[in-house]
Parts: structure tokens; C-alpha cells; sequence
DNA sequence: CCCCCCCC
């Protein structure tokens, strides 16, 4: 028989007054679900060191899968990896110390090992003052309860008139400053915050900072900022408002440590965030932030998963990604106005190499576009850089959740310097944000419905956009179909018709005795937002029918509207241009099929349970 | 309380 592993007996003890045991090993004795927002239940455990139960002690919820899987049923002895210990200001009686079991290790099934070990009682004194040793606990200041001595801990109140209350000094809660232990500051990591407890200390390395940014809308007006904090056990965004970004905004500097306290805790929206956090916080006038002047080397440096500047041209647009390489060259800004809010914009396109001899463009925006100098041809660092793809090509951008850093003093960074003081970027073979040749495929295909195409007034203007959409032909329109085109190759002019047998080109200023015909056909298309009357050309128009136009015209000679309607009611996905053409002094937003293909119903899914996972957040990774 | 992230 398998040997079951031993309890640390004697450990909830200090734990639950703020001593850190090593790897503790607990028996689990029961579960409770907590309902969370959107599904994000909490498993609140009772566990037993042998001697103490603890009632009190909450699952990360990434670990809920164990607790799925059957691996955390009652009798389980499991290690505590990592944990740590959080204040909760519970009620009026006064605050708790919750146990947060970050990582752990089973060691014996609970199957295993049959039975409760010992006869553990509910852990009910005073935190012990912190002990250096923990085999001298010192004696804890009885607090005896009625309700906590029946070992069903589950469901009793809060007993102990905690140290930690708000009569104390030594309260997270209370003091601007955190409180410390036997030198160590006493923090939470931030995989351990939520709405439901509001007394904690983190420390944290900002790994992003936006600029200061105003906004006006329906329900106000303000400024903000936001930033990325990190710690060992996650990330997650903070943002501060008004009164609060103006006191915070100079003290935050990315790539620092701060310790931070008394945020409003919320729930993320996924759709705006791809930090792995359920919540964000909201710095407010309670909020204090200090920088950290003690030991941060517990708090992880940034963390890069470069992509070599090669590989960026097989990534997907929207997808962020970590870039370095070498500046080696410095476009201008440019100024221009957007289009759909007559906002000003400044960027500057910047060029990085790599020792993946190849380049990509890298687009700077408003102030790091005015500020960058790249005469020294600089190291370029971008946390976060957001993929986009114009013409076949791709570029990368420096938006919001991207850091860029100049000349960064990390090993990847100094091998390029040296890659590129030798000669590296002479040799560049391939430019990832190269457009494809003009003509054929050489636009964005970013998939809209019809009503976002209108929603980004897409078309809007002279200069065209490009995107694709699935929807089904509904309605032809069969007048003018067809025209009667200059036989010429090259030429597809209409040609007029002079009544005689004969039929003259303007463009090349010659009659012919025969035409060819050449498909023009108007039609509405619809997706399940709306539909839009297209412009489909000859070869677009010839795949539809699945004839030449040369067959196309005749069977309208003969048959009518009739030879178009084997068009109808089929789907195709449409890469369509929209575009503001003028008719006289009329503007008319006109879109044109550039090129239609089959439904790819795999590929169609993907992007629909990709934008699924956009707006819901659910099974985003 | 933002949630815009652009342009060729």
C-alpha cells in the first residue's frame, strides 16, 4: 500500500498569523462552491494540518479544473506550492485571514487515504506576533467562540477580535504604508485579488503606461491613464480617473515596482483587455502607491517572447506581439485627419531589422512619434506590438498595451547591437510589410458585416477600403447587365452602336463590325445585418454565372432577365472596395466585388468563434 | 467614468 504523506502539523497555526511555512502539506476535508460574476466560481476549502482546521481557504481559480477533475476530493493530502495569506474585512466583528492557494501538488488521493488525519479543531486564537521560528508559535491570545469548537467550520462566523482590525495599527487597510514582518513587506499577489476583498498590498512592476487621454461623451467628460501591473502570479490592468491620473500620473513609470493598495476592484471587460485577469482596478482617492525602494527582485522583470521580424509575416492581424530590432530607419511624421472623427493623428513609420534578416515597418503614434529620434539607429523594444495588414503586408504598431523601449539593457538587446555594428543589417532579404503587387490581391481583408462597414463609414471618401464579408446574392439587377464592349483585347470600352452594323470605339477612335460583350452587373447582397447593392465586373461576373460573358449575352438576347437568376440566393465570401465615387456633383458610396470565393465554413468559424471570444471573453487564451 | 488605437 502506497505510503500516505504527512501533514506539516502544526503549520495553518502560522500561517494564519502571517508566518511563511515552505511547502505545507494540508488534508483537504471540504469544499464549497462561491458563485462569482459570469461563471467564475470559488472554491472555498476546508483543510487540516492535523492539528487546526482552516475553513477559510480559497482555491485560485485557475485551479478550479483540479477540483473538476475529482483531484481535490475530501480526504486528499495535497503540498501547498504556493499560497499566500490575505486580509478579508468580513464584518463588524472584525477581519479575517484567508488562506489563497495559489499552486499545489496532490500527494495522496483522497481515495487513498480513507480518513480524516487526527482530530484537528478550528483554528480560533489571535494571529501569533510573527515568530522567526515556527516551532515556538508564540501563545495566542484565546478568543474562545461558542460556534467554532463543533469542527464544522463551514458556515460559523467570524470569531476572533483580529489584531488586524481597524483598530490597529498594523491593518493593511489602515495604513497608507504595508505593514511588514520580520522585514518582509506583506503583500498579495495580484492572481488573488477580487471585488471581495478590499484590504490588500501589491507589488507590482508597471510593464505599460498610457499617455494622459481625455474624453467627452453623452455622460461626461474626464481624463484618464491607464497601466499593466505584474507580478510572480499574473497581470492586470489599472486605470486612474480625473483628480487620481493627474496625482498618479508622474509618479508611475513603467518597468518600476510600486507598492499599491486600496483600488476598486471590478470586472474586467474582455473585449477592451487581453490581460489575463477576470478583474481591472480603478485607482481612487483612497488609493496609495509607493514606489519600491526594498528588495524587488521577487517581482518578475518583463517578460519577452520576441517573435523573430521574419515570423511576423505569418502572424495573424490584431495579435500582439514582442519585437526587438535594430532602427535603421526614420521616416517622417505624418499628420493627417481621421476619417470618422476629424481627430488629428501624427504617426511616424520606423524601420526595425533583425538577425532574421528581415525588416518590418513599425508605426509610431502621437508623442512617440514627435519624440523619436533614430539618427543613432537605436535598439527598439515593443511589448505588446499590434499586428496589423495593409495590402498583403504586415506592420506592426505601437497602441495601446504596447511599451516600447530604446536601446534596452538586456542580452537580446545587446547581441543585436552587435549583430548590427558588424554589418548584420546589410543583408536583409525580405520586408515583411512589403505590399503585394498591385492589381490582383493586394488589399485588407478584414472581416465586417455590412452594418460595422457602415459603422466605420467605411467608403466614406475618395480613397478606398477594402474588406470581406459573407453574404448571399438576393436580388439582380438585369437591365444593362451587359454592354456591348470594343473588341480589342485591351480595350473594353462601350462601344456605340451606330445602327448600321457597326460599332464604334471612342477610345480607339475606330468602327468595328462586331463587339464583345462585357458583364456589368448590379446586385444586392446580404449578410444578417443588412445588404448593399454591389458592382460586380466581367471576370467576377463570368465565375458567378459560371459562363463567358460572350454566352452571357446571348442567352439575355434570347431569354431575358431570366439568364441571370441561377445567380441568385448563393453565398460566396465577397472582398468588396468601398469607395465615395462621384456622379456629377452627387457623392455616392459605391462598393465594387473585387473577388468573390466559396465559403470556407472552417475558416468562417474560426473567424465567428474568434469574435465570440472578443466580445464575451469566453475560452480566450 | 475609458474601451479611440487611426493613414496609406
Amino acid at each position: 500500500m502506497a505510503r500516505i504523506a504527512t501533514l506539516t502539523t502544526g503549520c495553518m497555526e502560522s500561517i494564519l498569523s502571517g508566518v511563511d511555512i515552505d511547502k505545507p502539506v494540508v488534508q483537504i476535508l471540504g469544499s464549497k462552491k462561491i458563485p462569482g460574476p459570469e461563471g467564475t466560481d470559488r472554491l472555498r476549502l476546508l483543510v487540516s494540518d492535523g492539528k487546526h482546521l482552516n475553513s477559510f481557504a480559497m482555491l485560485a481559480t485557475q485551479l478550479n479544473d483540479l477540483h473538476a477533475k475529482g483531484e481535490l476530493d475530501e480526504n486528499t493530502i495535497v503540498r501547498l506550492d504556493r499560497y499566500c495569506t490575505s486580509m478579508v474585512n468580513k464584518s463588524e466583528k472584525g477581519d479575517r485571514r484567508v488562506l489563497v492557494i495559489l499552486e499545489l501538488t496532490v500527494l495522496t488521493s483522497g481515495l487513498q487515504v480513507g480518513k480524516k488525519i487526527g482530530t484537528p479543531v478550528p483554528y480560533t486564537g489571535e494571529p501569533q506576533k510573527p515568530a522567526s521560528n515556527v516551532s515556538k508559535p508564540a501563545p495566542s491570545a484565546a478568543t474562545p467562540s461558542s460556534n467554532t469548537s463543533n469542527g464544522s467550520a463551514f458556515g460559523s462566523r467570524p470569531t476572533a477580535a483580529s489584531p488586524y482590525g481597524a483598530s490597529n495599527g498594523s491593518s493593511f487597510g489602515r495604513n497608507a504604508a504595508p505593514s511588514t514582518q520580520g522585514g518582509q513587506q506583506l503583500t498579495h499577489p495580484i492572481a488573488s485579488l477580487s471585488p471581495y476583498q478590499n484590504r490588500w498590498v501589491i507589488k507590482a512592476r508597471v510593464t505599460a503606461k498610457s499617455g494622459m487621454r481625455s474624453w467627452s461623451n453623452a455622460k461626461g467628460e474626464g481624463k484618464l491613464f491607464s497601466m499593466d501591473l505584474m507580478d510572480e502570479s499574473g497581470e492586470i490592468r489599472a486605470t486612474a480617473f480625473r483628480d487620481a491620473a493627474d496625482k498618479f500620473y508622474d509618479l508611475i513609470e513603467v518597468d518600476k515596482v510600486y507598492y499599491i493598495s486600496k483600488c476598486q476592484l471590478k470586472s474586467a471587460n474582455k473585449q477592451f483587455s487581453t490581460l489575463n485577469n477576470d478583474y481591472e482596478m480603478t485607482f481612487t482617492n483612497e488609493t496609495t502607491v509607493q514606489p519600491c525602494d526594498d528588495d524587488e527582485s521577487c517581482i518578475p522583470k518583463m517578460q519577452f517572447n520576441f517573435v523573430p521580424i521574419a515570423q511576423i509575416a505569418n502572424i495573424e492581424p490584431k495579435a500582439a506581439v514582442d519585437v526587438i530590432g535594430v532602427c535603421k530607419e526614420t521616416g517622417e511624421i505624418q499628420r493627417f485627419t481621421g476619417r470618422t472623427n476629424n481627430k488629428e493623428f501624427i504617426k511616424r513609420e520606423i524601420t526595425l531589422v533583425d538577425s532574421s534578416n528581415a525588416s518590418v515597418a513599425l508605426t509610431l503614434w502621437g508623442d512617440d512619434a514627435v519624440n523619436f529620434d533614430g539618427h543613432v539607429q537605436p535598439v527598439i523594444l515593443v511589448k505588446g506590438a499590434r499586428v496589423s495588414e495593409f495590402g498583403g503586408g504586415k506592420t506592426i504598431n505601437l497602441g495601446v498595451g504596447s511599451s516600447m523601449k530604446i536601446n534596452p539593457d538586456i542580452p537580446e538587446g545587446h547581441k543585436l547591437r552587435g549583430w548590427f555594428d558588424n554589418g548584420g543589417g546589410d543583408e536583409i532579404q525580405s520586408n515583411v510589410s512589403t505590399r503585394s503587387a498591385a492589381g490582383g490581391g493586394s488589399f485588407n481583408t478584414e472581416w465586417l458585416t455590412f452594418h460595422e462597414a457602415q459603422l466605420k463609414n467605411l467608403g466614406a471618401d475618395d480613397k478606398p477600403d477594402y474588406f470581406q464579408v459573407k453574404a448571399v446574392i438576393h436580388m439582380v439587377k438585369a437591365t444593362n447587365a451587359t454592354y456591348k464592349a470594343c473588341p480589342q483585347p485591351d480595350c473594353n470600352k462601350k462601344v456605340i452602336d451606330e445602327e448600321n452594323g457597326m460599332y464604334r470605339c471612342e477610345k480607339c477612335n475606330q468602327s468595328y463590325t462586331n463587339f464583345k460583350y462585357r458583364l456589368l452587373i448590379n446586385m444586392s447582397v446580404a449578410d444578417w445585418t443588412s445588404n448593399r447593392w454591389v458592382t460586380c465586373f466581367n471576370e467576377i461576373g463570368e465565375q458567378l454565372l459560371g459562363k463567358s460573358a460572350q454566352e452571357v449575352g446571348r442567352d439575355i438576347e434570347e431569354q431575358g432577365e431570366a439568364a441571370l437568376q441561377t445567380m441568385n440566393f448563393k453565398s460566396y465570401v465577397f472582398k468588396l472596395r468601398a469607395k465615395m465615387e462621384m456622379f456629377g456633383d452627387v457623392g455616392r458610396n459605391k462598393m465594387t466585388v473585387m473577388n468573390i470565393s466559396p465559403v470556407n465554413y472552417k475558416e468562417y468559424n474560426r473567424h465567428l468563434i474568434k469574435d465570440l471570444q472578443e466580445l464575451t471573453g469566453i475560452g480566450k487564451v
